[in-house]
DNA sequence: AAGAAAAGGTTAAACGATTAACCTTAAAGA
DNA sequence: TCTTTAAGGTTAATCGTTTAACCTTTTCTT
């Protein structure tokens, strides 16, 4: 499939310039007439030509393309943070790869191999769950990476900007403790993943610091859907757990995890309290509005991407960045 | 920011072999002892070499990376089209750049102006509802280009795979013709728009088949998100129209229609009826729950792939495929 | 008016692969 | 045994840019 494209060649001959002419003209990189520029620039117009980018990329040593690897099914807090960081790179006159890897391990490992041959000057990574210690390869050769969302505290040397997960869940356990609370549910979607570790170690702390006992059966996981926050939390509330109070790490599960409820004939939140994470557009519709903790995900999104930057233009660049939650307070966690 | 990396020729040298070898090595397209496989395969584990990706497009003339560029902000329909899109691009060897024009015309106009300078193979297009009569110069050059979601009918050579709105309106609004409504009042997100024109014809015939005046004031935009829809529903309903059903083009803008209506006190279905586009997570837990018309996103991506594959492959293929719709009858609508 | 500096161009060497064409040597056919 | 064919490698051209180095010619400086 060869296409007849016009190069510079063409552009140059017909304009009867040298090649090296029309380069400077294109770039600005050199004092040029303005009756040069002007014949060059019509030929230019006229054939619609467009320098090749690999070409440029090959020279240039920079493709001024990033990727961003995500693992998970984007819920809403992931999508609006997939086009935060599009938005960002744009602007930042960036062209953005998107790969999703589907938690899948061994796939994520050969994206990253495949990107890194010269096909994105940098990649954003929201690591899967499983083994990441392939990343070390990676991070000796300091081939840009940043971390966002999650990231492993074995591999050093790689930049991350991640919500305060620890304090979230520090927060949004004590606000049902405050309510009464001693029973509370954790419903993570995946384990061995340093969001749903941090926010369980807030989750104990909240309950020490109120002399609560931890109740391991209390923690349970679920898929990340809506039936699979249904299915936790019937879990949940079939056990002999006492449970009253439910915290859940994804919005999709928690709009399952309602209707379920609903559907037990419980009532939300007198029998049972819920918050959840991220803000969503049916959030304050659902009957009870759910009260949310939520992050960022635009500021994370682009707080990431400048963090990438910084890593491409300096490969010794190192910082952890951690964004502050917030609560947004509605009648489902009985307030 | 020169990178050291390892080069072909790095390789070729440490194995003793010439650059030939080596690429004929890692592309298996040439008889190569076993012997000396294994010696170049060793070095180039040895040092992680990767071949250059712009070095190999610059010589083959094909980048295998394709581009996503939709305009509208990402409602979960548009969500899951991206991400099949993705699966399916990565099925087939490609990458997937993704760009959202935000309704933006001029910035789509240059994006496909840069996506074009070889950076990748073809685009996936939804386009803005602005002017794009742009396009005509990269038909004219026969640049693979497969409009999805929307079409532009003045374009031609352009192939396109879309939803069959025309019968997606009719339906939905001779649904709530069955229930007895007369006043059925159409929110929809973008004018001048393919999508939203070919419903709107599709209700106009439900509305003629049924004998029911068109009454043109029933017909609103309203901004692709929550509020938006609540705006648009307490347009509709303080207006002198006597609106007793609506039919909403956007999932957000159904949560926020639903909203503003019960805040006026009025009752679903039994004052105003409803049915939605889009099936998403909260369709069915929200109260009343809801009545969709839908389209299949996974379905339209993966066909509008293949489609830019045919594209790519021969610049003379074309198609216009128009994917039936289904309905998922919930109680907003009276059922 | 002489010398220095600036303006406007050009030449040619990269960048890092792929691949047709060529060259040996070994194996197979007759 | 002689000729053909296959196997295993190499050489060098090519893809389309960028850019340092070089060369004229014009314009300043003093």
């Amino acid at each position: 499939m060869k296409k007849e494209v016009t190069t510079m060649k063409d552009v140059a001959k017909e304009a009867n310039v040298s090649i090296a002419t029309v380069s400077h003209v294109i770039n600005n990189t050199k004092n040029i007439s303005k009756a040069t520029r002007m014949k060059v620039m019509s030929v230019i117009e006229k054939y619609n030509y467009k320098p090749n980018y690999s070409a440029k990329t090959l020279r240039q040593q920079s493709t001024k393309t990033a990727a961003l690897v995500i693992s998970s099914y984007p819920d809403s807090f992931v999508t609006e943070m997939i086009f935060a960081i599009e938005e960002r790179a744009k602007e930042m006159g960036y062209n953005l790869l998107l790969v999703n890897t589907k938690e899948n391990n061994e796939y994520e490992e050969k994206t990253i191999n495949l990107l890194y041959s010269n096909l994105v000057d940098g990649i954003l990574l929201s690591p899967t769950s499983g083994d990441i210690q392939y990343l070390h390869k990676y991070t000796m050769e300091k081939f840009p990476i940043v971390m966002i969302n999650r990231y492993e505290d074995s591999i050093k040397n790689i930049p991350r900007v991640t919500g305060d997960n620890f304090q979230l869940g520090y927060d949004a356990t004590t606000h049902l403790v405050k309510h009464g609370h001693k029973n509370i549910g954790f419903i993570f979607t995946y384990p061995n993943v340093s969001t749903t570790a941090d926010r369980i170690r807030g989750y104990q702390q909240a309950l020490k610091q109120a002399n609560l006992p931890f109740n391991e059966e209390l923690i349970i996981q679920g898929f990340a859907h809506a039936d699979g926050g249904a299915d936790a939390a019937r879990e949940l509330l079939e056990k002999e757990t006492k449970v009253t109070a439910l915290f859940i790490q994804n919005d999709l599960m928690t709009i399952g995890a309602i209707d379920a409820i609903k559907k037990l004939k419980k009532s939300i939140p007198d029998d049972i309290a819920i918050i959840g994470f991220g803000e969503f557009s049916a959030s304050h519709i659902i009957e009870p509005p759910i009260t949310n903790v939520v992050l960022p995900p635009e500021t994370i999104g682009k707080i990431a991407f400048d963090t990438l930057l910084n890593k491409i233009n300096n490969p010794d660049y190192m910082s952890h960045i951690e964004l502050p939650h917030s609560m947004t307070i509605r009648k489902s966690c009985g307030c």
